[in-house]
Parts: C-alpha cells; sequence; structure tokens
DNA sequence: GAAGTTCGATTGTCCGGACAAAGCATTGAC
DNA sequence: GTCAATGCTTTGTCCGGACAATCGAACTTC
C-alpha cells in the first residue's frame, strides 16, 4: 500500500477535509481498491502527523457517503459496490445538460399572485400573501420535455425571465447563496388531459410523470414548491435513497 | 428554558446517543420551539456533566438529521421547518400498514433462475449464475395495488413464501441481520398493456408508475434489484432527497 | 477433529483542553 | 448620522490520552 497522503498545515481547509478529499480521489482512481484495508487509524494518524480524532472526523465523513466500512476490530475498507457517486438533488436542467441533451426553457408565466391555502402551507407563508409562480416549459433537442410550476416566496431571488431560460431554478437559488437542503417530493403519473397533451406534444390519454416537489435550505425554511409535469415517453426520474439509522 | 434534560451513565447506551435522543424528542414533542436557541456547548455539557465533545457528537447526528443549525458566534438553533421525519428507505408494505390500508401479499413465482444479463449487472453476479426470482402481488383492501418481479443473490436470505406473504422484503432482511444502506432508483410511467391491466385490474392504456430498484447494505454488496410496477391512480411515491455537500 | 477459550488488533466512546474563525453588538471616529 | 474598529460570544478545528466493545485468529481442551 504505497498510497501517498500528506496535508498542508498552511492551507486555510481543514485537515479532515484535506484528507477526506485526497481518500475520496484515490478510491475514485482505483488506488484504493474496493474491499482493501485502510490501515489502522492510530497508525495512519502517526504517518500523516494528525491526530486520532481528525483521522476519524475524515473518515467518517466517506463512510457517512457511502464509501467506506468500517468493523470493530477489523478495521476500515472501502466499500466494494457499484455506487458511484450520490446524486444531488436533480435539477432538471443540469441532468438534461449533461446527458448531452440540449435543454431550453421557455417561460410562459413570470409572475406575483396571492397564495393558495396549498401554496402557503407548503411555503410556510400566510395565506393569500405575495408570492412568486413562475411557469415554465422545459425543451430537449426543441422538443417539449415537461411542464413546470413553480410558487417561491417573496423577498428570496431575483427572478428575471431571462435568467431563467438559459439556466435552471436550483443553480440560480446556490447563485443567490442559498444552500439546498433536502427535498420532499411526491411521484405519480396520470393520463393527460387534452390541455396537458396538447402543451407536450402527446395525444389526450398519455401517460404523464407528475412531481411535486418542496424545497428546504439548510435552515429548513421552504424556498421552492412546485408541481411539475413529465412525459412518460421521454424521461423518468434517476436518483438515490439513503437510510437514516 | 426548563428542558429536562438528564443521562445515564450506568446504561449501555452511548452518552451522545441518549443525548440526541432526548433533543429530538423535545424537537418533536414541541418544547425545544423551532428558531429557539439550544445554548452553548459549553455550559450544556457543564449542566449534563459530559464534556464538550460528546455534546458536539449529540448535537452533529441532529444537525445531520436536518433537525438544528449551528452558526457560528450565534448557537444552535432548532430549524423551524415542516419538514416532519426524513423518510426511511420505504417499504410498500410498512406504508400501506402505517397509512391504515390492509396490505396482503400474494407470492407468485418464487425460485431460482439463472442471471440475465441486467440482473447479473445490477446484483454483481456472474451472468448465468443462480439468483432468486420472486415475483409478487401486493394487495390493499383485497384489490390489487402493484406487482412487483425482484432478484435476490444467493446465499443471502432463506425466501420463505409464507413469511413473504405475512410482510415486506425490506423487514425480511433485516430481520436476517442485513443493514440497508442505500438505494438507486428509476422512476418513470408507461400506458398499461393488457396483460398488465389484467393482473392489476386496469383497462389496458392505464397509466402505470414503474420503478426499477437496486438496493444496496452498508457493505456496498447489492442485495436486491427489482422492476416494480404500481397503479397510478392508486399510489405515488413520497420521499425526501437529501443533499450531500 | 470439533468445540470452546484466550488473546491481540481495531474501532467505539469519552474526556479535558487549546486556539482559530466567524457573528454580533457596542463603541468610537469622522 | 454613518462608517469603521473593537471586543465578546459561540462554534469550528485539533490535540493527546484512556478505557470499553467487538472481531478474528490462534490456541487449548476434550
Amino acid at each position: 500500500m504505497s498510497l501517498q497522503l500528506s496535508v498542508d498545515r498552511s492551507s486555510p481547509v481543514p485537515l479532515y477535509f484535506q484528507l477526506s478529499q485526497q481518500l475520496e480521489a484515490a478510491i475514485e482512481h482505483g488506488t484504493l481498491t474496493p474491499g482493501s484495508l485502510l490501515g489502522n487509524e492510530i497508525e495512519l494518524a502517526g504517518r500523516l502527523g494528525l491526530s486520532r480524532p481528525t483521522v476519524r472526523q475524515a473518515i467518517q465523513s466517506l463512510v457517512d457517503k457511502g464509501l467506506l466500512v468500517r468493523r470493530r476490530g477489523v478495521g476500515t475498507q472501502v466499500v466494494h459496490s457499484q455506487v458511484k457517486r450520490p446524486l444531488e438533488l436533480s435539477s432538471l436542467y443540469d441532468d438534461l445538460e449533461s446527458a448531452g441533451q440540449r435543454p431550453a426553457t421557455q417561460v410562459l408565466v413570470n409572475t406575483v399572485v396571492p397564495a393558495s391555502a396549498e401554496v402557503a402551507a407548503a411555503l410556510g407563508v400566510a395565506e393569500g400573501g405575495d408570492v412568486h409562480r413562475v411557469e415554465r416549459l422545459r425543451l430537449a433537442h426543441g422538443e417539449p420535455m415537461a411542464y413546470l410550476c413553480n410558487y417561491l416566496p417573496p423577498d428570496l431571488l431575483e427572478l428575471d425571465s431571462a435568467q431563467m431560460e438559459a439556466t435552471g431554478l436550483y443553480r440560480l437559488m446556490r447563485a443567490a447563496g442559498i444552500t439546498l437542503h433536502s427535498a420532499r417530493q411526491s411521484v405519480g403519473a396520470r393520463a393527460a388531459t387534452a390541455e396537458e397533451g396538447e402543451r407536450l406534444g402527446e395525444p389526450a390519454g398519455a401517460p404523464l410523470l407528475t412531481m411535486q416537489r418542496t424545497t428546504f435550505d439548510d435552515t429548513g425554511r421552504a424556498v421552492e414548491f412546485g408541481t411539475h409535469i413529465y412525459r412518460a415517453s421521454r424521461y423518468s426520474f434517476e436518483f438515490q435513497l439513503l437510510v437514516r439509522p
């Protein structure tokens, strides 16, 4: 095991983070092969000139990510799995872009409306209070993929239609300093109405994939509530669920 | 803040875990109201007769769950959100049961077959090697809800048809000492074929919700691969996605 | 040869302390 | 009145050490 590890104490990056990144890179790169032992924590700490708690913190973050497994009396092993990287909270725009499809967006509606009871409950604002309402059509290769209707609380974000045609909503939020934390989603299916079909280029009665989502930032605030409709013939969700012990 | 906290040092339950459970219960119960400060870690540790690292470990676990937020120079606050509890890896059987529906299962097929290329790739076994194949019909109130087809690696579990009619697959796995860690899912929709419709009590062409899932345990092993078909008129997925920073 | 026992290795838990970094409020200067 | 400097509070990072719990293998015993 000739793994090259080193930390830079003059860097402002925390030591445990430097270490966890190097370990993760080694796993990703194949230098640390699945099933291989990592060497015990004490020795590893001594070799790097770190304390055991620091090494443990680095390892723990990778255990949480599912890249490592610790077993008492045995050691810490690299997981042998096909699991690559746990997906982020998926943005349809980014998904399409990285899949080589050329995503485009038409902003159909971008206005401020009074919150309905459902929207108010989801966003945690007063019923009848102002909320942004955005309706978008998402296209790939010029073909309609999905119809997206979103509500956002006021005073959160400048919603510029031009920006929304150039990128996805999540990226705009992150750029505005909002750190997304989690999303509650409900996914179902139903047959398209005539109106929906026309909008998406499907016949009436065609199967549609529906999603309702409320997204929360790291302070627990709801930052977005949306109802999305996807052409089932063109799209399916891929995501990874983690078990919280 | 008259929060009652105490730890039992004679208990085998780790101290940090005792504390995090009490804090979680207080949040759940409303004793700790959203937005309220938790009191600084040093003082909290002193009051409980614990060290600061132990208190931090307890708090950190709740931060990871999204129940608390820490801010330097400010303190640790209870998140003010409608986020309830992060869902576990959902088991359809348990979901139905806790929703008051009376779930039932018919085991249609329970046999060992050679692994197809797709199954072999998903489970990480040799193509043509033995795998369990289980087909089930899941009912609620006597009505068909879903058709479930699952593949499991050999030597993992005793697959008893009677047990599978009495409970869900995940519960059987956990009972066999398997700790589930994560699942990779793909959810889509399509129109029912005549055969599928008949099996589920829907007309041909009715919208169906489809799911493909590979489940991994904490060692990274794939422990299950399944293709499920749900009646969209009767069921939709609810789940929570977490962002991994 | 099989079963139980002991023992070393390794992670799990916990302690007490130290200094740095960031927020916030107050104070001070202009 | 506005802005910058200062100081206090709190979390973030890191250290070194101690003992317990668990696993696996070697060993002993029957």
